[in-house]
DNA sequence: CATTTCATGTAATCGGTTACATGATTAG
DNA sequence: CTAATCATGTAACCGATTACATGAAATG
């Protein structure tokens, strides 16, 4: 049993890049400073060392490619803990404290989750976090009524932005998860006897 | 010329809260640990040094309360640079990158800036927010757009929650700005001759 | 009297930021 | 040839997390 410090939400996000295919520590970068998912650092200092320790630890592996009139790259790739690692943190429960700290974690798991655990895991998580939403939301509408009266106004609409943010998330997971139940409906259109009325392809 | 080491979200936190009024490391504690504002770390081990540091740096100033028969409690007040401090970290322009790194910071110096600043402080930082918002979430919906389809649904979905939080953000600014101009016309219903119809109350 | 709550701290560890350093390769 | 870009690092600093420590006052 390998001793299991904790592992930061950069360095799963760099896991998860590298899951999808091997890539290098430039590829990773580029990826945190162009996409959305900046809000994740970019910088090299957080970078490199993540991938020093995620390779000590055992969960990715790195080979230095040298193609001739090609610049060096070390070229990291996950290894099977690396593989069981990921996939471990993919599925932990959605707890209130993650949804409190903010959803940018949750956002980032679920993002990878479909290559990784397939789309059952996918809806299956948007179920959970529903529940957890629709535990949590109440509460905080109730203590916007109670003590919003009291409070500066713009104490009151500092509350209210994280609300409605809140909210504007339970539609989304609602939308979320139809999109996923029509998406898998559409890859496999009849569940038992497939009746082949028409030429399907593969 | 004081250095000026950057200070953190927290540390700011913490100033504000004692700004509005004097307070203790354990009163601040518990606001962050009862209220939505939990998302800013409630363990002792980052508070204690935090007013450590603000009070080196004479940002803040304690005095321990020993009154008879209550505990002892080191009260901190906030100093004249402090005070200043603070408010320049408020009066800060809001940054497209402010934007992306999360809304937590851009929300608590709103939900400071009333009564630090007042109320046209305040909707002058929600007009300041709306165009940056108009110029950043354009761009985003057109990333989705172009690069939607060719990635993986949970990925295309992350991003559309992003998003979507975005569109919510720009909804309350507008609603926010309202709020807060229907707030100033009430308090102050006529601006150059009040004619005095009616019974005013203070 | 024992336990809980109030109230303030300390120490070890570690990850991230910032800034700097280094070379190799392609473009102008 | 020079500048920009590719690509990988390193080092100093510092703040946050975690866990532990302490003691006094209220509560039962």
């Amino acid at each position: 049993m390998r001793e299991h410090k904790k592992i930061s939400v950069l360095t799963y996000a760099l896991l998860g890049l590298i899951h999808q295919k091997p890539r290098a520590g430039y590829d990773l970068r580029k990826i945190f400073a162009e996409t959305a998912m900046g809000s994740f650092s970019n910088s090299p200092g957080a970078i490199y060392p993540a991938l020093e320790r995620l390779e000590k630890h055992g969960a990715i592996a790195s080979e230095v490619m040298e193609s001739a009139g090609l610049r060096r790259r070390r070229v990291f790739r996950i290894t099977e803990p690396g593989e069981q690692e990921f996939k471990q943190w993919l599925s932990k429960p959605v707890t209130r404290d993650e949804i409190i700290r903010g959803t940018g974690e949750l956002m980032l798991r679920f993002a990878f989750m479909e290559q990784a655990l397939g789309a059952q895991a996918a809806i299956t998580f948007l179920r959970n976090l529903r529940v957890e939403l629709d535990a949590y939301v109440p509460g905080l509408k109730e203590y916007l009524h109670q003590h919003g009266p009291q409070m500066p106004l713009s104490g009151m609409l500092a509350l209210d932005s994280g609300i409605r943010n809140y909210e504007t998330l339970q539609r989304w997971v609602a939308y979320a998860i139809q999109t996923y139940q029509s998406f898998l409906a559409s890859r496999q259109p009849l569940s038992a006897n497939q009746i082949n009325t028409s030429g399907g392809q593969s």
